[in-house]
RNA sequence: GGCCCCGUCGUCUAGCGGCCUAGGACACUGGCCUUUCACGCCGGCAACACGGGUUCGAUUCCCGUCGGGGUCACCA
């Protein structure tokens, strides 16, 4: 039975790296029928639990990266946090100990610093002397009688190699000598990382560690825990990571300010804070970061198409396949298709996926995530909401694929403020409307407009071509200035989808405005 | 610095000795379409890090160099 895990630690955040890796995971377990687990990494974190773990897991929830056992769902290994499996880890300890595996350090920092110092400067890799080792109960009375406390540190062995078998990186072999006796145990009784992971990754019968290289080097230690446990090796399949977009560097949420200076990463970031800056979104680099999944949340963006990408970052069928369905991703998926070497993170990249996958939404459902945007930013109050979503449907239609993540429907306030609060682009009035006989002609239109039955693009349009034959006029000259005068923008949707959308109140009021309108000045 | 890993277009990648004058996608770019903006359509630019081998033949195998990166905690 294949079981994987991703052990989240609970910070608040999803990382994109973190998201790929678990997808890896749950992809695996699901291509074998096996199972997906989350175990929380919470073995030394202050954090206030309850207020970090609900982040992550509705990341998950809302990526649709289901788990079997853990949080929440429970599992025939509860409980799935390590701060809760304390007792667990001591009796480990104390096998490690009984069997010579492990040893009572009495060592002070300053005194592991002296010698980690001198091995520096004698070039060689620090190994710990073990002077400070108490072997027996009398040794550590006489430590303890010195004021010192006790670590347990693993007893690693000074010859030979660990090799071992990586589903991604092939036979890897690492020198034993090089590996330092690692803590295992804090003088307060706490457990490290290592000794929780390899103990649970054992308890949970987890049958194929998948984690980001990281961790590569931190395997010999940890199979020598297994080892002297006598526990079962698991399948080790270490993931390149995320790297920095044009970079090889590890992709990390805190160089945020570096990445902006990236183009491509610039123009997401600029497109979804004018967003969030709509809708009261806490724009933070906290809590508004591109290399977070709440950002992408945050502004509307498909989890399928994120998933999608990041199931192509670092993985690949063949030369052409792009598009996956769940279904098929979870049937195509392997691990020996993984590249090796980083991926970089590609905004640019991601936002394709995103307009790929948002053309095949129905404009019904795009039409309620657009809502919902619309109602955040106040400008709709959610209370009707029938009348309210078939107004955003109408506007849905006509904005196509303008419309690249749901929140840019808040690009198109002009179909939403009053006729008196319309805003105009200043320089494109000037040209558009109060130069030449634009405002004449405008009067002329609205006395066209004000018989047009019914008021529907198709019938404005024909009016409006009929006009212009008759008048001898050509498109070109008048639909700016009308544009402008209606929504106050030089640009936008098809003239006549946005004058249906507006209704004729809306469109003879505005033009009324727009044509009492001085030059560049409010007319009150 | 020690140890380890990686190295095909700007980016994600295909390639597992001849199918490669290296394929696809994104980005960029020229044009077309058009009431604007998008979309769409047609076209273009663009890579095997370098040097040695092995071989009839190397992007593919080996070695070295260079470059990039990861990791060296009483963090996870």
């Amino acid at each position: 039975m294949v079981r994987t895990r991703f052990a989240p630690s609970p910070t608040g955040y999803l990382h994109i790296g973190g998201v790929r890796t678990a997808l890896f995971n749950w992809l695996f377990a699901r291509r074998h029928g096996g199972r997906f687990l989350l175990r929380i990494d919470d073995t030394d974190q202050q954090r206030n639990l309850d207020e970090a773990l609900p982040p992550i897991l509705d990341g998950f929830r809302w990526l649709g990266i289901d788990w079997d056992e853990g949080p929440e769902v429970g599992g025939p290994h509860a409980p799935y946090f390590q701060s809760r499996r304390g007792a667990r880890y001591e009796t480990a300890v104390a096998e490690l100990l009984a069997r010579g595996a492990a040893y009572r350090d009495y060592a002070r920092a300053e005194e592991l610093q002296v010698e980690r110092e001198a091995a520096e400067r004698s070039g060689g890799a620090f190994v710990y002397s073990r002077r400070w080792m108490a072997e027996t109960d009398e040794q550590a009375a006489r430590f303890e009688a010195d004021g010192r406390s006790c670590v347990v540190r693993l007893r690693m062995p000074r010859s030979g190699q660990c090799a071992f078998q990586d589903l991604i990186r092939g036979d890897v072999a690492f020198d034993w000598a090089k590996e330092q006796d690692h803590v295992v145990r804090r003088p307060d009784g706490t457990f490290l990382y290592h000794l929780a992971s390899v103990v649970d990754d054992h308890d949970f019968a987890i049958s194929h560690v998948i984690r980001a290289v990281e961790h590569l080097s931190n395997t010999p230690r940890q199979i020598f825990i297994a080892q002297a446990l006598g526990y079962e090796l698991p399948v080790y399949a270490h993931l390149p990571y995320v790297a920095e977009p044009g970079s090889q560097s590890k992709l990390s949420k805190r160089k945020i300010d570096k990445y902006l200076k990236n183009a491509d990463f610039q123009k997401l970031y600029d497109h979804a804070r004018s967003i969030a800056e709509k809708t009261g979104h806490a724009a933070t680099p906290e809590s508004f970061n591109p290399v977070l999944i709440e950002f992408y949340r945050a502004v509307g963006f498909l989890p399928d198409a994120i998933v999608n990408y990041l199931l192509l970052l670092g993985w690949s069928l063949d030369d052409k396949t792009e598009d996956f369905t769940r279904d098929e991703m979870i049937r195509a998926f392997d691990l020996a298709r993984v590249t090796k070497s980083p991926a970089s993170f590609d905004p640019a990249k991601l936002m394709a996926f995103q307009e790929r996958y948002m053309r095949r939404v129905p404009i019904d459902s795009k039409a309620e995530s657009m809502l919902d945007f619309v109602i955040r930013a106040g400008w709709l109050s959610g209370v009707d909401r029938d009348a309210e979503l078939a107004k955003v449907r109408r506007i849905a239609r006509a904005a196509g694929e303008r419309i690249r993540v749901a929140g840019d429907v808040l690009q198109y306030d002009e179909f939403f403020v009053a006729d008196d609060r319309l805003e105009y682009d200043e320089p494109a009035f000037e040209k558009r409307v109060s130069t030449g006989e634009s405002k004449a002609w405008l009067k002329v239109f609205r006395g066209v407009l004000e018989s047009v039955d019914p008021f529907e693009a198709p019938v404005v349009e024909r009016a409006l071509h009929a006009h212009l034959e008759e008048t001898g006029r050509k498109i070109g000259q008048v639909i700016h200035a009308l544009r402008i005068a209606l929504t106050g923008k030089p640009v936008g949707f098809g003239m006549f989808d946005a004058m249906e959308i507006l209704g004729r109140a809306s469109c003879l009021a505005r033009i009324d405005r727009a044509v009492a309108r001085g030059h560049g000045e409010e007319v009150s």
